[in-house]
DNA sequence: GTGTGTGCAAATCTTTTGCATTTTC
DNA sequence: GAAAATGCAAAAGATTTGCACACAC
């Protein structure tokens, strides 16, 4: 068994969960076009209900073995920098707190770098980093 | 008249687009509440119907008086960093391809640093890059 | 065999659209 | 008064839920 295949059958075990052959099937499609939306991995599965598959990604993002990736469709809204500068945000897990911080030093040139060397325009970026709150962490 | 909003009435004015009492409720909202998600905005905006927000919001858009951001509930799926090193993307917005790129060096540090700062603990960060990339750029 | 997982059908929630009416300039 | 904007109602799309049956262990 390659090894992709014995960490997913070993997190399932491990976490008690059973190995079905939708879940196989699901995991097997994700790996196989990754990055995928759950519209394309809906269509690409008929023979799976969608409702299954929708169970299925929560179990497996509950267990770490898919992730999800913000591509800028769902949101909150903000004034643009016309309003205000560019800043970057906090978003705390528990409380659900969105903490602005300023553009740090040093990440401009970063990115200007690194779109260089991939030979990528760059027009917008956004960084966002989830944890705690400094409230919610003495809990 | 405040600085807001009469950057507010010249882009609406000089792009050709009415100023309404609609428009005027929902921009005023928005920097009430910002970042506010579309629920809470229909939901603090009774009085206006539902439609009318999508199309404003969709127009304050264009205008760049507002924007999105991504606070990780639309989005795309990958496996987890058990099976892949941690990465990130850019994102054509002409093609709609998604490129990984590996993660930089030096943004570790500064995301370390930045937490600290804020006394914010992070557990995980997305740094997102969108523009073109090389082929739709020659166009 | 037992309990977990799946499919089905329906419900709910979110977003979009067409059209008649109202408002802005 | 003409063109643009809004409200309403309905459609379309996305996600969730309850329950009966099927499958994994």
């Amino acid at each position: 068994m390659n090894p992709i295949n014995s960490i997913f059958d070993g997190v399932l075990k491990s976490n008690k969960y059973s190995i079905t052959k939708q879940r196989k099937l699901i995991f097997d499609k994700i790996s196989e076009l990754a990055p995928v939306s759950l519209f394309d991995l809906i269509n690409s599965l008929k023979e799976i209900d969608r409702s299954t598959i929708y169970r299925t990604i929560d179990l497996f993002i509950k267990l770490r073995l898919i992730k999800k990736i913000d591509i800028g469709f769902k949101y909150n809204i903000e004034l643009s920098e016309l309003f205000s500068k560019h800043h970057h945000h906090f978003y705390c897990s528990k409380c659900h707190q969105i903490i602005d911080f300023d553009e740090p030093s040093g990440l401009e040139e970063l990115i200007y770098n690194l779109a260089n060397k991939y030979n990528f325009k760059s027009s917008e970026h956004s960084l966002e980093i989830n944890g705690l709150c400094s409230n919610c962490q003495q809990v």
